[in-house]
DNA sequence: TATGAATGAGTGTTCATTCAT
DNA sequence: CATGAATGAACACTCATTCAT
């Protein structure tokens, strides 16, 4: 269900390991500091054999990038708005943990491509430009109307709803890729997300009585 | 006072066009995309030149990065919390206001070189190893001690310390990045730092009276 | 039989070409004077086509001089000691002038790649500190248990055999280093190996009688 | 009296400098495994000073070679023989003892500048082209007369001078360069002279009586 | 499909040499 | 006389890519 970006229809056994090893590299050291015959060497296949399948390092960059991106990313996405906002009586708080919690065990099970996405983002420039409007477009419209639903309920302040958004992604975003890109970790603590949580909800001023 | 990460002592003039063009040239395609022959053609030098000076290109990166980072970055966050914290009348949200506009004032005129750093600590391993728990600690460290006094006036909520150092870097950390680097602004206006602050502050939820 | 240090295992006919250019380059002008983009031109072959198959210019000269050095050296020398030694009949006289002749004929085949060596030894400090006393070794041991079994014949003087091993390899090695690599000759001459032979059996000095 | 090929008429303390550490890097890694930059960093003068003084690397060599070849080397020479010439009731065994004696002390306090001369007569072409059609002819006319006067007496055998010469001088040059550029002694011990002198007049070949 | 020899443009780096001061 | 910034050609080496097999 998960981590199904890495099968798409008919790849043979040398073609998954060359994506394999593509991905752990780049994601380790970067697109620009991986070299083919590396990628090849590690797949254990001849370094032509890359170019037969991908044409260019760049495509292959964009083959491993892309299906994540434009099918994983989404669906997923639909996914965890399905699955939670149904229940009616859930609450803002409870909508935030389920979405964290099914975030974190999907980026968890797809550090690496994750990775890859994340740096190739901030450091090549095109990628930047053809991936971002994107992602922020798709994200931004289903958070839009998952807000403007809570907030009709009257649990969220009165912050117009594209406020709102543009506080929360960061933070979200912040969060996940301080963990799983800049450090490195294996595991987010429930404790953490609560914490976030609680964080988002109530900010930090201590309240009067 | 500011921007002077360029200027060290006795800098020819050729000297500088190189580290500028380098600062430009890593922000716009990254380190690892920018070859010493660009570089060198750009600031109208012999590549030569560049090897007289700084020995190795990675020592030409070492050279912008490591002075921003060891000494500019750490004299100015003394100068904020110098400027701020002993008007002891002032509340956490001028604290964060004044420090904001300064960070702000300070990162936009030194776009390009944050730009190379955070790049390089998101793609460069051995840099981010040698850099991460050096600004972690710190930047840490100097928050810790204000917002413990803070704290201590009864303005803030009663959560452990290192939990609000925690939840507060990556927003403000993820709220500079997202601006400066991701989306490459040249103004953060005064109502995006109100919102900003006012979220942290207050958190989303709508308070019952 | 001989000159095979130049043909190992799977070689393609770009690979020998480069082989044998390096051979002779190295040997005209020395490992230092030569680029591996005239070794490259002079191959017909894309200067990568060298680092593909030997990593590093060092490495060339190694994979130029080992072989020679490691298997068709000592090679060599087991023939001839084995050929010439097994007739007991033989004198001393007999034993050098067949050793003369094996060794100009094999060392006349491979005159470049011994100017190679002796070049390197004598130029390159780490190459000097690798292959010297191995050489030593391996002929010293060989002349050794020749020697002793002539004296034991009454042949030689009474001289420690160490002691006449010390000075006949710097006189058969000068002698065939001044020829073949000082003075760059085709052919040694019979009677020139002939005057060396009673030069080394009876010295200058006449005889009274 | 001797080592003066070091200084000739007026050169200050840095040129002087210059030449003292051009001869001990080019005996110690040879002549173009010896950048400029580095003569210049170890003999604490700016690079620039060696190109006003000798213009070209390679004439920074010549300066280095040229005078110990064409003047201390002949002129010692003069000396030795006119020193143990004299002697008319000297044995041919006297006067090898005394010109080998005064060489070993001459090479050993010139040792660098013999290293650099003979690496260089070996490794340059042009320099060998130059040089040793002189060395030659100086040295082997000294012997030739040296040697016919001893045969003149009786003292050598019959073989024809310019053989005698055409073996001694491998010898002799091979003795001194296995002593002092292959193997770097700064020793040779009188018992090893007097085996080799002995080994020269007599052979190996055991006397039948 | 898969190999791996081969390419050639490009990379970071070195080096002898020049020249304004 | 002496410096050292500056040059530019050459160097060893890398790399994405091609192609015959």
């Amino acid at each position: 269900m998960i981590a199904q970006a890495k099968k798409t229809k008919k790849q043979t056994e040398k073609q998954q390991k060359i994506v394999e090893t593509a991905i752990r590299l780049f994601a380790e050291k970067g697109y620009a500091n991986t070299s083919t015959s590396e990628i090849a060497k590690q797949a254990g296949v001849a370094e032509g054999l890359i170019f037969k399948h991908y044409g260019t390092k760049e495509n292959l960059l964009r083959s491993v990038i892309l299906p994540f991106f434009k099918s994983s990313l989404p669906d997923m996405a639909e996914e965890v708005f399905a699955e939670v906002l149904p229940a009616k009586t859930t609450s803002f708080e409870e909508f935030l943990r389920a979405l964290l919690h099914n975030r974190i065990q999907f980026f968890y099970e797809n550090k690496q491509i994750l990775q890859v996405v994340i740096k190739e983002i901030i450091y090549n420039e095109s990628l930047k430009k053809e991936l971002l409007p994107y992602l922020a477009d798709t994200i931004r419209f289903r958070f839009k109307n998952t807000i403007e639903m809570f907030k009709a309920r009257g649990e969220l302040k009165d912050i117009p709803t594209d406020d709102i958004v543009y506080l929360l992604l960061p933070v979200l975003g912040g969060f996940i890729i301080s963990r799983f890109v800049i450090v490195d970790v294996d595991v987010i603590h429930e404790s953490e997300v609560e914490k976030l949580i609680e964080f988002i909800m109530g900010g930090i001023r201590k309240n009067e009585h």
